[in-house]
Order: structure tokens, then C-alpha cells, then sequence
DNA sequence: CTAGTTGCAAAGAGTTTGCATGGCG
DNA sequence: CGCCATGCAAACTCTTTGCAACTAG
């Protein structure tokens, strides 16, 4: 999982950031605000060149804001496994990212395959709407 | 649907462009240049700002390509109805974007809603993956 | 040592905006 | 004719790149 070899003072904090905020989802300006904040500031290029290191050996998840160009970054590790065997569901209102373990959830995109042909890829999908939290409070 | 009053040379050539296309994902350039060799040059400006409408319609959709920042967009329509009664599958390979309409998606959903509490978005929800065709030619 | 990393600043890509002009309704 | 749309170019935002200095292994 770590393929990213050599620890810098600056991928710490990196690191440290994204797992900190594991249930929100981070542009490059939040990141570099948050360290800058925290007496660890890092250069921008450097955010950017190791979070695509993040993403590409999906320690990281990369989303897009609706509307705007912002890339936004989000911890993806879910301790147990690798995050393959499980479905991701977003709250388009608080952001959050939640792990889905659910048999159906499996079953259903096996009838996908046989049904309609189609190869769900479940580390690109996810399911957007209003989560649960966000409904009780009349969020969304 | 139609909430743009305004029909000018630009936008018929717009939307004309996105529906003969609707089984593709095209980037702002992509459109600039098929409307350039048609002989039906448009300002970029334009484009943006119109798409831009068109989203909020909803009767245009709005991706991000993996990777870079460029906004994608893809006509919406479906002849029978306005795309909330079904579920959209997108060929990561192909970019296709087809429309899925399937009891058993209905029933899935239903259940991440009464036992996971989480309303899903069936507009924003796209599942991403290797459609028929591609699985056949062994893309992907 | 040496190969990979950092930070700055400059370049690049994509998108938005201001404003004068043009054209639909 | 009034109001909205258009087109250009400039401004802006986000991201990438080049390069010299630095540092983990």
C-alpha cells in the first residue's frame, strides 16, 4: 500500500491532514491553509505532486465539486481492507464519504454483469444523495 | 424543459452538435472544433455560458475526465422521459453513457434507503465501468 | 553518495468576466 | 425597441513544469 518510499517532513503532514480529516473531502488550498495554520507549511507544488502519488496508489480519492474546477481529496483507507470490496456512498450535502458493506450491494452488481453486460468498477463509483445524518436534520 | 427563450443561430448549432453526439462525452474544444469545420463557428464564450444553462436545465450533464480538469458534457435526454426514473452506466473505456432502466435497480436503492438510511441521487449517481461492447473487444 | 524531493516562480490549461455590439421576441 | 445573447480579449483560477538547492536512505 505504501509505495511512496521516501518520508519527508512535508509528506508527514501531509498525510497526517488527510487522515485527520478522513470524513471530508479537501481542495489543495484547504490542505495548504490547515498546515500553513498549523506552523507545517508546505509548498503547493509539492501538495499537488504527492497527492497524485496518493490517488494513483488509491490511498486517496480524488472527486470533483460540482460546479467548479477544484479537484477536492479525500483519505480513503478503511483499516480493514483495501476498499474493493466495498461500495462508497457521498453525502452531496455534507461531503462525507461512508463505507458500504452489503451483500446486496454485490448481488446487485453481479445482476448488472449478467443482466445488462456491464462490469461495474466499484473503485471508480460512488453513490451520491443525502445521508442519513443530513436527513434528520433537513439538510439537502 | 426549455427554460432558454432565446433561440439564436449559436444555440441551435449548439444543442444540434450535443444531440448528434449524445452517446459521447464532448469537452468545450471538442464542440468549438466539430461547429468550426462545419462552418458554423460559435465564440467559446458562448459555449460555455450556454452549457452552463443547459446543465441547470438538466438537460445537459456534466462530467470530469479522470486526470485533468476538463468539464465534459453529454446531452441528457431520453425521448420517454426526464432520466429520473432510471439509472445512467458510463463505459470508463468508451464514454458511452447509456440509460439503465431496471426494476431491480429501484428495489436496490430502496434498500440502501431503509436499511442504510441513504437517500441516494439517482440524477448526480453515475455507475462507472466496462459496458458490453468494450467487455467484448477486450478494452478497457 | 545519489536518486528522489522540495519550493519558487513562471508557464499552461481551462474557464469566467466586462463591455461594446448585435439580434430575438 | 428593450432585453438578452454574442464575441473578443483580458482576467482569473487551478494545476503543472523547470530548475537549483536540499535530504532521506
Amino acid at each position: 500500500m505504501i509505495s511512496h518510499k521516501y518520508v519527508t517532513r512535508q509528506r508527514k503532514d501531509i498525510l497526517r491532514c488527510l487522515r485527520q480529516n478522513r470524513d471530508r473531502h479537501l481542495s489543495v488550498d484547504d490542505i495548504l491553509r490547515m498546515l500553513s495554520d498549523e506552523g507545517c507549511a508546505v509548498g503547493k507544488a509539492t501538495v499537488y505532486r504527492f497527492l497524485d502519488k496518493l490517488v494513483q496508489d488509491g490511498e486517496v480519492r480524488r472527486f470533483t465539486s460540482d460546479g467548479s474546477a477544484v479537484a477536492l481529496y479525500q483519505y480513503n483507507s478503511c483499516e480493514q481492507d483495501d476498499c474493493t470490496e466495498h461500495f462508497h456512498i457521498k453525502g452531496s450535502a455534507c461531503g462525507k464519504l461512508e463505507h458500504l458493506d452489503c451483500e446486496r450491494v454485490k448481488r446487485f452488481f453481479a445482476h448488472v454483469r449478467r443482466e445488462h453486460g456491464f462490469e461495474v468498477d466499484v473503485r471508480r463509483t460512488v453513490f451520491y444523495g443525502i445521508c442519513r445524518e443530513c436527513l434528520r436534520n433537513g439538510r439537502g
